[in-house]
DNA sequence: CGAAATCTTGAGTATAATCAAAAACGGTGG
DNA sequence: CCACCGTTTTTGATTATACTCAAGATTTCG
């Protein structure tokens, strides 16, 4: 579908095509948009709550986390971010980062000043629009994530979880017949849904045996997604996807 | 401070005023604003998800919440909306609402159509900015009540949400000496802590056993500041306030 | 192969849920 | 002003989901 002569084709275009066409101005300016690119090891953190950045990060490829840790020393990950992610783009706005960004596995990242994000954003008002619409996907996120927490038990909370992860990968196109790469540890896992390592490892237990996931080492295979769906009361809305029919 | 002779002053333009200094274009172009004023009893639904609007509501007076329910039919409050607040703003970029927005209180609300809202962004871009930042600042709290339900017990969180209700009223001029209006049950902060009403009645009890918190009717009062935000773990950096030590 | 990280299992405990009902409150109307 | 109604708050007893602590098994990777 894309060019196959862009094998590191940007995944911020590609997000950004799946929201309205790009003339081909906006798609230049987007890829002459000045990036540095690098690769950051796993448990790397990116940015950290207080810091003020001068610069987004937009994850290439591989898996990061959002989160916040409480005065308790308890980590709460407040978000995954896969390929197309600019999990830090509010810090065009707000001085100060309220939250911190690491890797759970490598990851390819390009940091883009906020300089030249602002001028692409005052010479395109479209991608400006595209990158608030973008971080309003984001509330809407963790909208459904405090719903999730607040009001699901385990069980249905991390089927949920994984609804939401198949489908944003299958977005982007990491998801083949029902399968993906999903580098989480269940401890990282507990951090997202609010419960402890030992009772995520329960509750997985508990859908693989009632055949709904299949998941060993970094593997996730979907083989009923129906009933994945039922049970963590999926309804993918929230993501705000366009083309809905073709993911979910 | 503003001047006496507004006394239904605009709580939108008081709102943006904290965060940066409006031109007299800014102003006027807000003051002219057209808003179709409202007044909604309590405990009716002002949007719902699922909608489609091509308006926006900005709360003028009183108290509602931003809410989701599950398939089981459980309520998840993620926001309380005071006044100054646009609790759907987003639906000027996502075209459904992925939630509801419902009445506490009475309230006077203004309907400003996205037609209105998108030529005052078009116009001036500054404005625009402000209103993006004021969608980042409510995806900031979403993510510390994410951290505070996931992470934190019922009594500090409990704390916790008191301390940012008193920090927001406070900066929209809503307290004196400690003291506000609250007139939130507690059913509803059971929604929004992810509890139930007989666990926030005894952890209110708990609160005001040991001096945190006097909370009559609708009144409460916080006799020991200091005290309910360490019990709170509350630190008020994530509301992205300009004027921080005027109102923490 | 060995060390570190991750996953798994078990037993006992605690925070919070559930169920049920009584008390208090707030507003209304006679 | 008081009786009455629905709502909200409070209390008690029991139960359950999930936590803690601890240790063993497995996997990963150099």
């Amino acid at each position: 579908m894309h060019s196959p002569f862009r094998p590191d084709y940007n995944p911020l275009i590609r997000k950004l095509e799946s929201i309205f066409t790009l003339t081909a101005d906006e798609r230049q300016a987007l890829e002459n948009l000045p990036m540095q690119i690098t690769v950051i090891e796993e448990n790397q953190d990116i940015v950290r709550e207080g810091d003020r950045p001068s610069r987004c990060c937009l994850i290439l490829s591989g898996f990061t986390c959002t989160y916040k840790v409480t005065a308790q020393g308890k980590r709460q990950i407040v978000a995954f971010n896969i390929a197309g992610d600019v999990p830090d783009l509010q810090s065009l706005h707000l001085k100060i980062l309220d939250n911190s960004v690491g890797t759970i596995s490598r990851c390819s990242v390009g940091f883009i000043t906020h300089e030249a994000l602002r001028d692409i954003c005052t010479r395109y008002p479209r991608i400006a629009a595209a990158f608030w619409r973008g971080t309003l996907v984001d509330g809407a996120i963790f909208r459904e994530w405090m719903t999730s927490i607040g009001q699901r038990e385990a069980y249905n909370r991390l089927a949920h979880l994984l609804c939401e992860m198949l489908v944003r990968l299958t977005a982007v196109g990491l998801v083949q017949d029902h399968s993906c790469d999903l580098p989480i540890t269940q401890s990282e896992l507990g951090d997202a849904l609010g419960i402890t390592t030992v009772h995520v490892n329960r509750v997985l237990q508990q859908l693989r045996t009632d055949g709904l996931i299949e998941l060993k080492g970094t593997r996730l295979n979907i083989p009923d997604w129906e009933k994945l769906k039922q049970v963590g009361e999926f309804n993918p809305m929230y993501l705000h996807l366009e083309d809905l029919q073709a993911v979910a």
